[in-house]
DNA sequence: GCGACAG
DNA sequence: ATCTTGTCGC
């Protein structure tokens, strides 16, 4: 498959350089609605095994909407940044980049796991990864990073601002009747009305979108024997 | 200085 | 994220 990956950027840096490096890309999220027909979504996901010293990038595609597995893959790589509060997507793209670049066919949209603006510098995870894959992104976290809100109602649809100051930066979103809410958030090329709208419709039954629960559950299965 | 802190 | 069994609740 090809993506119009956009020049990469060294990902082995110090904390400092790294900041500055989000800060600068941070400028290049489009915050409105450019994504054509969804007829595939993506999640994507990272796991650890060796003790945290292989990373497994798992990314699985289903058809939209009636979210059924289309495609999935897996990938190893060595773990080679730390988790930093802030920072994780230094930690987690590299991978998700490679394995995206290895579908054989592109999605039209990716929901990932953790923040997109609702980030200190607004350049979250999702953010990263739709910037350099040029794959319109959202954020869908399972805890707050950053920013205040108004608990939402209890049922499923409901929801509040989540902002930083007068800024809105994304929404607590209910996805099932008094269940914890998710940190939905704008990574890139979506808006964040057309963000809920999606995690929504990706989430009809449980708390987590299925293309979350479908890329998870490949990130952190057990190696099975093979045959042949 | 103290507390918060996606996965 | 990961280490880990049973258990409380709808």
């Amino acid at each position: 498959m090809n993506l119009p990956v956009t020049a990469a950027h060294p990902w082995v840096v110090s904390p400092a350089l790294a900041r500055g490096i989000q800060t600068e890309l941070a400028r290049e999220v489009i915050r409105e609605d450019r994504l054509g027909p969804v007829h595939r979504v993506a999640g994507v996901d990272i796991g650890f095994e060796a003790g945290g010293r292989t990373t497994r990038a798992a990314v699985a595609v289903l058809d939209f909407p009636a979210l059924t597995l289309r495609e999935r893959l897996l990938l190893k790589r060595p773990t080679r940044f730390p988790y930093i509060p802030g920072l994780l997507s230094f930690r987690e793209v590299p991978a998700l980049l490679e394995a995206l670049t290895g579908l054989r066919h592109a999605p039209d949209l990716i929901l990932c796991d953790g923040q997109g603006l609702a980030h200190p510098r607004r350049f979250g995870l999702a953010c990263h990864l739709g910037v350099l894959s040029g794959i319109p992104t959202i954020g869908v976290a399972k805890s707050r990073l950053i920013g205040n809100y108004q608990e939402p109602g209890p049922e499923r649809g409901d929801w509040s601002p989540l902002h930083d100051g007068d800024e809105v930066i994304g929404a607590v979103l209910r996805t099932r009747s008094r269940t914890r809410p998710l940190f939905v958030s704008i990574g890139h090329c979506v808006s964040l009305a057309t963000a809920i709208d999606y995690v929504l419709a990706c989430a009809p039954r449980y708390r987590l979108p299925e293309t979350t629960r479908a890329a998870h559950r490949l990130a952190s299965e057990k190696e099975t024997p093979q045959i042949g």
